[in-house]
DNA sequence: GGTGTTTTGTCGGCTGGCCGACGGAAAGCC
DNA sequence: GGCTTTCCGTCGGCCAGCCGACAAAACACC
């Protein structure tokens, strides 16, 4: 999930096994942890410092003020997060987790050095997302941030056609706009005045065909500022 | 440097030993090196991985588009850095570093490992520090975001004195502007709006005689979202 | 202390995008 | 199929804050 997405790795393609992303034996220590759908597994007030892999199902990190939400990430199975950051962490569904306390993680980091570079590469990672979120905040108009948004998802999960790029979307209109930090409305708006233009095609309300990928590559360039 | 920042440690007492806050023997093995003012050390194109921390001078570290600049952090004396970031990176007056190779850096990790969790926790404050940064450009109005410069500010620097809390500032009002995303405008109005209000005084152009804190504190709260 | 240069204060116009509101469409549910 | 509920599209009003322009002040340098 990207362009706003603090997340760790790259894509993931569906029905793989999240295990096989890290070396053999290092997610032994790790316990497993089922949750249900929409429970809150961190807070900003409580930082129970902790690594967490995701298995299965998909968990929504973000950010609240009184009026608002903006969310820094969908995590899917196999990526990587650390509840030892002032956000929210929340299940979208029923979830499998690999969990482990920083502490211990650092303990087991000090007694196997060999899986270090390869640590500090994920948190490399997760850095870079966050500037370029960052980025995407301050000089990039709403239109620009959507097109950017849809060419990444392109990128990672569409599917080419003849007619274009089949773009499978478990995301409602509302769901973009907190990831974009903006509105519903200014999703919806955007989203339809491209489909006007032709560059666009809302399939089914969960799958988009995306005809001009160059055309939207370009509105995707900085243009607020 | 503060509330728009993503550096490592917390404040610095002038005047102090950069090398005072690491484990001793912890900087072996990192280069020194000496800059003149105004040198770009780094830029998203050629991510020469290196981490640093600055023994002495400033460091701002920036993202920029074509037609605006928006500062991350502004480095002093005992900030660590690593230029693994989409980011830049220039001297603001001569500076002297300690560099290392990220590659050397995890080796050296690797041999060491008690010095591991001391770099989890640095990594862990600068991306709390990202993820506070994207906070405030969303959810805070520029008031709000001037508030809370100010306010920390004083918190890491000012000095008390009979009529209120005297901050030194070695920046311009450009330069606040910068590292709050809005525009010279904007903060010169605001500030001068406060200094009718009675809140504060601007003493000379490097130094601020803030009044009421409280009253600062309280303007600080979200109020964009 | 005069003179050029940089920094700051202020104003008005303009606009991106938020907000509230409401009707229509799709999807779930029996 | 009918019903309910959730989701989506669109419009008009409104406002924060950016932009350009210019004057005044602070500072630096001789």
């Amino acid at each position: 999930m990207s362009p706003i997405s603090i997340a760790a790795p790259p894509s993931a393609t569906p029905g793989f096994d999240p295990a096989s992303r890290f070396p053999p034996g290092f997610l032994e220590g790790f316990g497993v942890r089922d949750l249900p759908g929409g429970y809150l597994l961190a807070t900003p007030g409580q930082p129970l410092d902790q690594v967490f892999i995701v298995r299965s199902g998909r968990v929504r990190v973000y950010l609240a003020s009184e009026a608002r939400e903006l969310s820094l990430a969908i995590l899917e199975p196999g990526d990587v997060f650390v509840t030892h950051t002032p956000t929210f962490v929340q299940t979208l569904e029923p979830v499998t987790l690999w969990v482990l306390g920083t502490r211990e993680f650092a303990a087991r980091l000090a007694r196997e050095p060999s899986i270090t570079p390869a640590i500090m590469r994920v948190l490399g990672r997760i850095l870079s997302n966050a500037v370029a979120l960052v980025e995407d905040l301050a000089f990039r108009d709403v239109p620009a941030r959507l097109a950017r948004f849809l060419v990444r998802q392109a990128e990672q999960r569409g599917v080419m056609e003849a007619d274009g790029c089949l773009l499978p979307l478990r995301l409602g209109t509302e769901d973009i706009a907190c990831l974009l930090g903006t509105t519903r409305q200014s999703v919806s708006s955007q989203m339809n005045q491209w489909q006007r233009e032709g560059l666009l095609t809302r399939r089914s309300r969960h799958a988009l065909l995306i005809h001009d990928l160059p055309a939207l590559a370009l509105r995707s360039l900085a243009s607020s500022g």
